[in-house]
RNA sequence: GCCCAUAUAGUGUAGCGGUUUGCAUACUUCCCUGUCACGGAAGAGGCCACGGGUUCAAAUCCCGUUGUGGGCGCCA
C-alpha cells in the first residue's frame, strides 16, 4: 500500500499480509527494553502500537541503546510475522514486527511528567497542565475522529437537503436576559463592549428575513456561568433555522439528522419517528423535563392514597396545595444500609425535600420510620398503589410539586448510577413537547422566557398572556438523550406585534424592548417569513456517543471547573497599555 | 454566592497524634540468548499544597487560603 504521508503504514495498522515487506514508520517510542542480542522498540503512533526489533549484531546497536520513551523516530526496516510458537496468549504486542534495517532518531523527548498510556492513572490537573500530551494517549485521537466523524455527517445530511452554512459574528452585543456574557471592551469606542455570543438566534432569524430559507453552523457559543460535568464556557452548536417549515418538518429533519449521524458513527439503525412527550408527562412520570426513558421507576402519586394517613408531613403537604410520591426501587431493601438510606435523604435535600421518607418491603410487612402510619387496610392500599414486592425499597417525598419532582426524579437518575440500571450502548432520544412559554421567578417577581424571548405562543394561547402567563404553551420542543439536553428549538416569532407583546409580558418598557431588539422588530415589518429552528450541543452529543461522562474527555483544550486553562494559564493579567487602549482602570 | 470531597518523591498510592514518611512505577547505571507494555541488582529522588493554631509531640487534629473534582444556586 502506497501511502503519500511518506510512510508506508500507520503503526496500528500493519497487517500480516504485508509480511515480507519493506516499511517505513514514524512515530513516537512507547517504551524499549535491551537484551544481549536484541533491542525491541514499542512504536506508537495515534492508530495504535507495532513493535519494531534491533538486532544488536547489526551498526544500529549505538543508536538503539540511545533510544528513549517519547522520542520520534523514523524506522525502515521488514515486515515479519511473530514465530507461533514465541505467541502466547498474553501477547499485547500483536502477531506483526519490524525487523529494523535503519533507525532514525527524528526528535528527542524528555521523559513525560506522566506515562503516556491509555488508562492513564496521572490527575486530570497534570494531564491538563501537559494537554498536548495527555492528548497523544492511545484512544484520545479516537474520540475525536468520532467528533469529527459526527460533524461530517450533519454536514453531509444537511447539504444534501440544500442547508447552507453561513457565519454569524463573534463580537456582538449583549443582552440583558439569558446567560451572563463574556464581554470584550473596545479600543475603538470608549465605555462600550462587545458581547461573545450566547448563540447566533437573532443573526439566524435575520437570515430568514434574508431569505436564506435553510441555514445552518456549527458554531461555538459562550457562556460566563459556572461549569458542571456537562456544561463548558464555550461549547459547540448546531445551530438550524429554516424558513416555511412547521413544527413537524423541523422535529422530522432533525430526526433525519440523528439517523445519519447514528448511522454513520455507531452503525445504529434509528427507528422513526423518536418518541415524543409533552413536558407535563415528563414532569409527572419523571419529575424532570430531560427524562432517561432506559430505565423504569417511575414516579407514583400517592397523594389519593396518603390522604386518610396519620402521618402528619404528609397531610400537611396535601392540605397547602403540596404532593406526596414515591419512587420504588424493586430489590433495594437489603441492597442498602441505613446510614446509605440516610445518604439518599440528604440527595433529596439538596433540591429542596425537607425529608426523604422510606418503607422496606418484607415478607412480614412493612418496615422502616413510618411503617407504623400504614397498617391494615391503608398498608393493603399502598402496596396496590405502588406495586411495591417483598424487596422492594419505597422513598416518598411529600412538598410543593417542584421539589417533590426535582428530588425524585434526581433520586431515580442516581439509583441508575449507583444499581447500573442502564445500558451504556443503548440511546433513547426522546422529543420533549409543549412547553411552557414563560416561568415565573419569585426572587424577581416576573416572568422570564421559558425558552428564550423570540419563542411562538401557541396561537390560541396569546391572548392569555394579558390575564394568565403561565398557561400560555410555547411551539417549542427539546431534543433529550439518555437524559441530557441535547438541544431545542422553536417556532419563532415573526410579527411585531407580537414579538412586542412579548417583551411587555417579559415586564420590557417600550423603550427598554426596542433599546436592546429594536433592530430585529424593525427587521420583521419587511418581510418576515413563518420560521422557526433548533440548536443541538454537539460537545454533549459526542460526550454521550462516545460513553464519556465528562466534556472534557471530547473538547481538545476544555476548561477546568473555574473556567481556567491550566495549559495557557488563561485568564490572566494584561500589561497596562493594554488596559490604556482599551480606556479600562482596573478598580483594585 | 453556597455545600461536599481532595492535596504525601516525576507519577500513583500507604500512613489517620509518637523513630529518619513506606510501597509501586517511572528515572540513572549494570545484569539477563527473542522480550511480550517483562525479569534481577544497585542508585538517586520528599520543606507531606500554602499560612496560622492545638499539643510535650502534627503528614496525621482544628481554622483559613489556594488548586483540582462533584453538586446547589446560576445556565433566556
Amino acid at each position: 500500500m502506497m501511502n503519500p504521508m511518506s510512510r508506508s503504514y500507520f503503526c496500528g495498522e500493519v497487517p500480516a499480509s504485508a509480511s515480507g515487506e519493506e516499511v517505513v514508520l514514524k512515530g513516537w517510542v512507547q517504551r524499549t527494553r535491551v537484551t544481549p542480542n536484541m533491542i525491541f522498540v514499542l512504536l506508537r503512533d495515534r492508530t495504535g502500537i507495532v513493535q519494531v526489533s534491533i538486532n544488536t549484531n547489526s551498526d544500529l546497536v549505538e543508536i538503539g541503546k540511545r533510544i528513549r520513551s517519547e522520542y520520534v523516530i523514523e524506522v525502515k526496516g521488514t515486515v515479519s510475522l511473530r514465530s507461533p510458537e514465541n505467541i502466547n496468549p498474553e501477547m499485547k504486542t500483536g502477531t506483526v514486527e519490524v525487523l529494523a534495517e535503519s533507525v532514525a532518531i527524528l526528535n528527542e523527548a524528555k521523559t513525560p511528567p506522566f506515562y503516556i498510556e491509555a488508562d492513564s492513572e496521572a490527575a486530570e490537573e497534570l494531564r491538563l497542565q501537559y494537554r498536548y500530551l495527555d492528548l497523544r494517549r492511545p484512544g484520545m485521537y479516537e474520540t475525536f475522529k468520532l467528533r469529527h466523524d459526527v460533524i461530517k455527517s450533519i454536514r453531509d445530511y444537511l447539504d444534501s437537503e440544500g442547508f447552507v452554512d453561513v457565519e454569524t459574528p463573534m463580537l456582538t452585543k449583549s443582552t440583558p436576559e439569558g446567560a451572563r456574557d463574556y464581554l470584550v471592551p473596545s479600543r475603538v469606542h470608549e465605555s462600550q463592549f462587545y458581547a461573545l455570543p450566547q448563540s447566533p438566534q437573532m443573526f439566524k432569524q435575520l437570515l430568514m428575513l434574508s431569505g436564506f430559507e435553510r441555514y445552518y453552523q456549527i458554531v461555538r457559543c459562550f457562556r460566563d456561568e459556572d461549569l458542571r460535568a456537562d456544561r463548558q464556557p464555550e461549547f459547540t452548536q448546531l445551530d438550524i433555522e429554516t424558513s416555511f417549515l412547521s413544527q413537524e418538518e423541523i422535529l422530522g429533519l432533525a430526526e433525519q439528522t440523528m439517523k445519519s449521524v447514528m448511522k454513520r458513527v455507531k452503525g445504529i439503525d434509528l427507528a422513526l419517528p423518536l418518541p415524543r412527550m409533552t413536558y407535563d408527562e415528563a414532569m409527572r412520570r419523571y419529575g424532570l423535563d430531560k427524562p432517561d426513558t432506559r430505565f423504569g421507576m417511575e414516579l407514583l402519586d400517592l397523594s389519593e392514597i396518603v390522604a386518610e394517613s396519620d402521618f402528619a408531613v404528609f397531610t400537611r403537604a396535601l392540605g397547602s396545595g403540596g404532593q406526596v410520591k414515591a419512587l420504588n426501587v424493586e430489590g433495594a431493601a437489603t441492597k442498602f444500609t441505613r446510614k446509605e438510606i440516610d445518604g439518599f435523604g440528604a440527595f433529596a435535600a439538596k433540591y429542596g425535600a425537607k425529608g426523604l421518607a422510606w418503607l422496606k418491603v418484607e415478607a412480614e410487612g412493612i418496615a422502616g420510620p413510618i411503617a407504623k402510619f400504614f397498617e391494615g387496610e391503608k398498608r393493603a392500599g399502598l402496596l396496590a398503589a405502588t406495586g411495591a414486592k417483598v424487596g422492594d425499597l419505597l422513598l416518598f417525598v411529600a412538598d410543593k410539586p417542584s421539589v417533590v419532582a426535582a428530588a425524585l426524579g434526581n433520586l431515580r437518575n442516581h439509583f441508575a448510577k449507583e444499581m447500573q440500571l442502564v445500558d451504556e450502548n443503548q440511546f433513547n432520544f426522546l422529543w420533549i413537547t409543549d412547553w411552557p412559554l414563560f416561568e415565573y421567578s419569585e426572587e424577581d417577581d416576573r416572568y422570564y422566557a421559558a425558552h428564550h424571548p423570540f419563542t411562538m405562543p401557541v396561537r390560541e394561547d396569546i391572548s392569555m398572556m394579558d390575564t394568565d402567563p403561565a398557561a400560555v404553551k410555547a411551539q417549542a420542543y427539546d431534543l433529550v438523550l439518555n437524559g441530557f439536553e441535547l438541544g431545542g428549538g422553536s417556532i419563532r416569532i415573526y410579527e411585531r406585534d407580537v414579538q412586542e407583546k412579548m417583551f411587555e409580558t417579559l415586564g420590557f418598557s417600550k423603550e427598554e424592548a426596542n433599546e436592546q431588539f429594536g433592530f430585529l422588530m424593525n427587521a420583521f415589518e419587511y418581510g418576515t417569513p413563518p420560521h422557526g429552528g433548533i440548536a443541538l450541543g454537539i460537545d454533549r452529543f459526542v460526550m454521550i456517543l462516545a460513553g464519556k461522562s465528562n466534556l472534557r474527555d471530547v473538547i481538545a483544550f476544555p476548561k477546568t471547573a473555574s473556567a481556567t486553562c491550566l495549559l495557557t494559564n488563561a485568564p490572566g493579567p494584561v500589561v497596562e497599555k493594554q488596559l490604556e487602549d482599551l480606556h479600562i482602570k482596573l478598580r483594585k
